[in-house]
DNA sequence: ACCTGAACACCGTTCAAGT
DNA sequence: ACCTGAACACCGTTCAAGT
């Protein structure tokens, strides 16, 4: 499938190679600036990076909002391989859908900043952003059914009851600082005791975050 | 204890008695602003709504943000003096944690639009509403205790855990819209699930949230 | 001491002119 | 067909002048 122009996909219009190549351009440039200075950046800073005009951003992506949506989808994109992986792999592990969420944890620190940008606004901006959902949550849902017919799984919960318990995770606001690890193996732990059938159970692991108050903080 | 200004307490300056009307009226002016459009709301319909000049806002409020965080502090302590209430009504009572949270979630309508405005940056802008967390936290600890002694609550679960596995209602994307009182009671049982000891489990309420695509949805 | 609103600074977004 | 950057619109915030 030839590549097409975001703005008319419905005409399958065919991009002009360099044009393309700014389109592609600008999405490492805006992925590479919010990492380094966080989703705030201003489009002018970014369009710099890339080398291009303003304008050349604008015509590429609607708004800042389509363009945070359409690196959002790349990297959730670059998620949802592994998971599938997983899914692939293993067919007998009863735990995948956790494993799987342990490594979408590990990574949230790079996308914490995009995933609270994230609400449901910016969801629908970009249709792009919308499709990585709902595969995201197709996966969950096959993940969640190996557990279930292992008997692990609780039968009646499903991929939003698991994204919603873990959400927690990527927005509390006193953990804005990065997150210890042990933190996210308990939250996660927790997050088993919800969906799993009694049997399953387990003891938790780590500790409970501990929040810091802002006065006992350094360079604030 | 005398009304203080909020910008110089440490002087405890009282403010004089038309200054501190003034203050009155931006906050409920505020309230009544963020209810009906939201916090994007500009401040010059705020201050115009309050009856003052763009100036007096911010010589009451640092930022727009520390008003927003002075309005949700208000908001957050009336939920804070339901609890306590219910803490010291009922004194036997192992799952006063969980009714108290069912209360705070019925509310959550009418904060949502302020609570997602809450990270780490917002928290700190006012010192107020860090205060009020810091009182949010206490008191939980003290409502999980109780299920504790019983033995409901396992004993590592902590205040934060709570929170954390809260945030999901309140953040939720897809969700933006108002949420069915059955999705609230059933993610709270889930909850409840991941903090109780196995002999106090119990099924599930309500059904899990549906995500609508924005497709099959109406005048977005 | 406090209030006011014009002026400022800082964004995202548009668009006329150019290739 | 696409690119550019000056111009625009829209905020939050400041501050000189007024009471």
């Amino acid at each position: 499938m030839p590549p097409r122009s975001q703005l008319r996909s419905e005409k399958m219009v065919v991009m002009r190679r360099d044009a393309l190549a700014n389109r592609q351009r600008l999405l490492e440039a805006a992925d590479a600036m919010f990492r380094a200075h966080g989703v705030d950046v201003g489009v002018a800073e970014i369009a710099a990076a890339a080398g291009v005009g303003r304008g050349t951003l604008f015509r590429n992506f609607a708004s800042k909002d389509a363009l945070i949506a359409a690196v959002l989808a790349e990297r959730i994109g670059e998620v949802l391989a592994t998971g599938r992986e997983m899914l692939h792999d293993d067919p007998d592990d009863a735990d995948v859908a956790f494993r799987f969420v342990e490594e979408l944890m590990a990574r949230q620190e790079e996308n914490r900043a995009l995933l609270q940008t994230l609400t449901e606004e910016t969801l629908h901006v970009a249709g792009e952003l919308e499709k990585t959902h709902e595969a995201m949550m197709e996966l969950l849902e096959a993940l969640l059914e190996r557990g279930r017919r292992a008997g692990a799984i609780r039968p009646e919960a499903t991929a939003v009851d698991l994204m919603m318990l873990i959400k927690g995770l990527c927005m509390y606001p006193a953990t804005d600082q990065p997150l210890a690890p042990e933190t996210i193996l308990r939250h996660l732990d927790l997050v088993r005791a919800a969906l799993t059938t009694p049997e399953y159970s387990r003891p938790l692991r780590g500790l409970s975050a501990t929040l810091v108050p802002a006065a006992a903080r350094q360079g604030d």
